[in-house]
DNA sequence: CGGCAATTTGATATCCATCAATCGGTGTGG
DNA sequence: CCACACCGATTGATGGATATCAAATTGCCG
């Protein structure tokens, strides 16, 4: 079986000998507001995107990975802040390299429209796991999700490859309540219940070993992260 | 001062003389894991965008107006269901058609992109309010949303204008619920607890007066549909 | 006018939030 | 090397918001 590739974005080649920056843990990349004149890549590190109320309520809409694209926006201003959750670096590119690049070439466009289709449909499936799902259901997709992306960043091609085993969570409760829509204590509880129906194993509050992938699967509903359908897809 | 124009599109275009299909309400227009070859543009009539569990649960993702594009999908297959919500008017044009358009007039697929980004930015709104925001709030943002559409499909320029006292609330309890994420029992008594704090009066199901906007936009929190910045950018 | 479906209202149950300890790692200074 | 302090995570006890179950009411259409 292949090594299984990241999928590879033509557009991404504006980022090419462009200036990389290091991120350290909850350090600001992009604040809500700011102009919107960069674009950036992630080369390694995990990222969050999120929004906060004027009450100091805050969602946090994506974490983002290993060559995601960061600073998709209609307008001339972020509407969203993003930062740091691990040590990162990413790449920085103006905005306007990127618009050209993609006004020259047709091709780069359709995948940018591509990419930008992907982060909808996944948007979807939290407004469904925020809408409709318990507190344990959210949070068994929400291990699939990261699993999802550790598969993804470390190109594992085995759905069943013994790295996929243990689930690195490397941001807080916190983080992961304001992502859920649940607060911390619950996402501690929704944890333990989980533990408690035998299909994970919390080895340290940053990692997770999953017992019954199947039953995981099963009780975080249709929409895994992993499906054949959505995986046939990330990987273009 | 100068009437409201719906958002002009340019690569609407490619519907004109197609072919228009009338639905009543209830009606599918496009079933989750159908080929999706077919594009649509909504003449009159509002209609409900959604996806369900394996167990019955729904969630609404979007309901589409007048002028709303339905059929955004970046594989070849619907990942939604689209039904009517009141009697509608749709147009019908084949996607390779609209693939070629977009293709051929770089001023086209821009104009796409930017609609595709508005639509993400609005979805994050509705994240937010389903991880955030407690069941009167969604209830309050809900009625503004539904304000801001008729606004805009009713062309009225003026924020102020004796038109927009009243809401129409075309859809039924259960709908609204299976879109904020509450029963409809809940949304009913959000009803009436805007009801009692004396910011809307119910006429009937279908429609509300709004006896006070500014509280009413308070009660929602800052992402009012309609204000400044956004509208700017819907009738850009 | 009658009947049906949608909505509203009421009573109760459940889940998640809140408030409050306690636990457990990690890093530092003695 | 160990004691201590700190911070995040967990657990416990309780409260509050929403769901559920069950009428009663309203509105709509024949």
């Amino acid at each position: 079986m292949p090594d299984l590739p990241l999928p590879d974005n033509i557009f991404l080649d504006v980022f090419r000998g462009a200036p990389t920056r290091v991120l350290a843990p909850g350090e600001v990349l992009i604040s809500a507001g700011q102009p919107a004149d960069q674009v950036f890549n992630i080369e390694s590190g995990v990222l969050m995107l999120y929004r906060t109320g004027n009450d100091g309520r805050r969602q946090v809409l994506s974490f983002l990975f290993r060559d995601n694209f960061v600073g998709l926006s209609a307008t001339d201003a972020y509407f969203f802040s993003v930062e740091a959750v691990t040590p990162a670096k990413v790449v920085v590119c103006p905005r306007r390299l990127l618009n050209e690049r993609l006004a020259r070439d047709p091709a780069a466009e359709q995948a940018f429209l591509n990419m930008v289709f992907r982060v909808l449909e996944d948007i979807l499936d939290v407004v469904y796991s925020l809408g409709q799902r318990t507190a344990s259901e959210r949070l068994a997709v929400f291990l699939l999700y990261l699993r999802h992306w550790q598969r993804l960043t470390e190109a594992i091609a085995d759905d069943d490859h013994p790295a996929l085993a243990t689930v690195q969570v490397p941001m807080g409760r916190e983080d992961i309540a304001d992502f859920l829509g649940l607060k911390k204590e619950t996402v501690s509880r929704s944890f333990r219940e989980l533990e408690d129906a035998g299909l994970i194993h919390r080895l340290e509050a940053h990692a997770v070993r999953i017992d019954d992938l199947p039953r995981l699967r099963t009780r975080a509903g249709i929409a895994d992260f992993a499906s054949p359908r959505r995986l046939a897809r990330a990987l273009g």
